[in-house]
DNA sequence: GTTTGTGAAACGATTCACAGCT
DNA sequence: AGCTGTGAATCGTTTCACAAAC
């Protein structure tokens, strides 16, 4: 039992999201088969997810709210924070930088850059964007967990050069575009298109 | 070879996004080598998508960005227009209204309704809001076929039992919540969070 | 009696590998 | 010689089904 499928890791959230749900209906106890029916999926799939981790349930009772919700936050790594760097201070850029339930999921921004010298210099949620050219310089002196890059897609490879060198692990990418690293480095490509 | 993935038909639009850089570029022809390495897949994995739907290549030479592009088009319904009625004035349903890459893509915004009277009314892109009360009496007269629900999640159920009610097939539903259709009905729920 | 936890079966998607066309 | 198109093999995920726990 040792390699969890990323399907998973997306459904544990939604999981967690339910059980905040039910946990302010003041319900204690919920079964596998009334989480699948909140989020559409089965009941084997939620047992099968949840056995990945452990056992939290109680047979022929069903799981304790506020038990799993607990135990969930814990496998997902929220109650800790992360700090990160944005790369770019365009439209999404700075939408990142002013939406709240970034902060509140455990994020913490700690810088923006950005090339265009008419956004340098310009304060974010009272924090200065920097250019981008004193990124190495500064990263060592951040240490962020995770970059997040939000520049046009042809700078977006040369960004991540030079995070990838400053020894960054973790990139969210909202370029267009397949960004090359080394295995040791995590990639999320986050597609920003809707279609039907 | 009938049922064709899901994550096929993902890849496909990402493909056509390639083919017209491709062409942009001035490029007559491309492999299904190149084009893998474009989008992060694997030739193998572009050949088997395309086969799905035809062949298109010429074997020793490759494919026709031009003419895969428009077989891409095609096969997406693209080049095709929708009508779709919008469901929701709030900061999502307003942000839709206003982005050009929708009616980029052929879907054409007809109308726009919500239950607040202080957004009944008020003027979107041209457009008047309208009060959802008066969905179920507009709807034969819109023939829309896609109808996007940007409400609460509490009043997402409600509003797409009146859309089904009134015969649309296909809903793109934004509320954090289930959507309970009959089977003859397609509901595609986007996610707007940030995970990693 | 109810509901979990989990191997085993079924299903679905990706990758391999090669025959066939250009 | 090069590259497609595709069955067959492989890999990963979901569903089944049932023994064990309460």
């Amino acid at each position: 039992m040792r390699k969890i499928p990323e399907s998973t890791i997306r459904r544990l959230s939604l999981y967690l999201r339910f059980l905040e749900e039910f946990e302010g209906q003041g319900v204690g106890t919920v079964s596998s088969e009334a989480l699948a029916a909140r989020g559409g999926t089965t009941s084997a799939q939620v047992r099968k997810d949840l056995s990945f981790f452990g056992s939290f349930g109680k047979r022929g009772l069903g799981y304790g709210v506020h038990e799993l919700a607990r135990r969930l936050r814990e496998i997902l790594g929220l109650g800790r924070r992360y700090r990160v760097v944005l790369i770019g201070a365009g439209k999404i850029g700075s939408a990142l930088v002013q939406y709240k339930g970034f902060r509140q999921r455990g994020f913490d921004i700690v810088a923006i850059y950005d090339s265009d010298p008419a956004k340098v210099g310009v304060a974010w949620n009272g924090m200065i964007t920097r250019d981008v050219q004193q990124l190495a310089e500064d990263l060592p002196g951040l240490q962020p967990e995770i970059a997040v890059v939000v520049t046009p897609a042809d700078a977006a490879q040369d960004v991540t050069n030079r995070l990838v060198q400053a020894g960054v692990k973790a990139i969210l990418n909202f370029a267009p575009i397949q960004l090359d690293v080394p295995d040791d480095v995590a990639v999320k490509t986050v597609n920003r298109a809707l279609e039907l």
